[in-house]
DNA sequence: GACAACAGGATTGTTAACAATTTTGCATGC
DNA sequence: GCATGCAAAATTGTTAACAATCCTGTTGTC
């Protein structure tokens, strides 16, 4: 996950490994939007701008298409994905199978402790927002998530959340729609009400009441069948062969 | 996923990729324990096995690792992963919290047609058993929950728990008691039952009794803490320093 | 006899060069 | 003018050699 703040500082003693630090210099790009969608990735280039030798750049590649943020494609190269809309609502459906169950499981195991934990990390959120961070802001709503996953004591199920996030930044980043009405924050503290409301089943149904928001607000219409619109792009009529 | 029959065809036409065959070939080693836990991979050994360059066989490392089914250490090599009990009991953990909600999914969804075709997975279960195939009764035995994931028509969380019963199928080969009580196979008829009655809480709720079922057949008492005990394995009392 | 230092061998990590493939630009023909 | 085919450039895929690291067995010292 992309740090929130003091970004460049890995492992804290200073003993960074390069191999990390080239993975989440491609990750912050992604979901930054410096490397939009779509964009090729080639080999040699991303070599000499880190610094490293092609292998390691491949190496980085095969982490970064396991994670579903680039796609390889057999002689032809690395490209970052473009999730499409299917993919998205997949994603969507498949957080809300799961963080349902987390839901629950942090429902039933709620503690004064966690409770101010979970109030901490809304306090920052908060903060964010009032900052008018908005990239901060989007981050944090992800720590959010990851933060109710690790309360469940799972790290199958906190690494995996993770990946899912992290594609869903890139959807958020992808399909956000252009005046960003990101009420997230306000939906969290809901959600914490109903952690801590001892049933469990008030939780799973909040989370997904949550996590279908988040879908909603996005532009997931279909307004790319087929090829890309420039007319509406250029503001023009098309024209048959200008003179 | 290893397959229960004509291992060793891949795509049909004949047309085989070496990267995914030398995947394939690993993991199906590992799982029928050809590849004991612990054991040290050594690049070149397999390279020249498989007949490719190390290269190749570095970057199936990096797929079987992300899969947690070998283990990377930086300078030493790699190795075979030896889940621990913690990580086995997660694992399940990790799977009740999904497939709970995969249950409650299909359940919802449930058709004639699906039935029958779970129940046709099912027949194949039997007579794998009937046969006395145990190998092929366990991998049967994975499919079928990943025919379910299949069945809620996402493929996130049909991909992860792919990985996810791989690695089961490896714990259970490493903690599997010895004398094989899989019963499985009639609490897989139960649970096709509890599909089809409608109520996604009853399909959720076996589908946990199942896989705590499966969880405490294994051998996952504490027998391991520190190191291995010679002398119950030879069956001898230690000597101190023997003349 | 136990322990530390050291050397040799084995293995992983890295780099650079080469081969295969794809893309791009241009010329040719209709 | 547009499509087809060809050749050059760019890029990926592969291999082999070299460097760095770790393991193992030995030697020397206390």
């Amino acid at each position: 996950m992309a740090k929130a703040e003091e970004t460049g500082t890995y492992k804290g003693s200073g003993k960074l490994r390069p191999e990390e630090m080239i993975y989440q210099e491609m990750l912050d790009a992604i979901l930054d939007r410096r490397l939009e969608p779509g964009m090729k990735l080639v080999e040699e280039d991303l070599a000499q701008t880190f610094g490293v030798s092609r292998a390691r750049i491949r190496a980085t590649f095969l982490q970064l298409a396991h994670d579903k943020l680039i796609n390889l494609v057999p002689n032809r190269g690395a490209f970052v994905s473009e999730p499409t809309i299917d993919e998205a609502i997949e994603v969507f459906s498949a957080r809300r199978m799961i963080e349902d169950g987390v839901a629950r499981k942090v429902a039933l195991g709620m503690t004064d402790e966690r409770a101010a934990q979970i109030k901490n990390h809304l306090d920052r959120e908060h903060d964010a927002h009032h900052r008018g961070d908005h990239r901060a802001a989007i981050i944090l709503s992800g720590e959010f998530h990851l933060l109710l996953a690790r309360l469940t004591g799972n790290l199958v199920i906190e690494e995996f959340l993770e990946r899912l996030i992290l594609r869903t930044s890139l959807i958020i980043a992808m399909y956000e729609s252009p005046h960003p009405v990101d009420c997230s924050h306000t939906e969290h503290d809901e959600l914490l009400k109903a952690l801590t409301s001892g049933d469990p089943d008030i939780a799973a149904a909040e989370m997904s009441r949550h996590l279908d928001a988040i879908r909603d607000r996005l532009q997931l219409q279909r307004p790319k069948p087929g090829k890309t619109d420039f007319a509406s792009i250029f503001g023009r009529t098309p024209k048959s062969a200008a003179s």
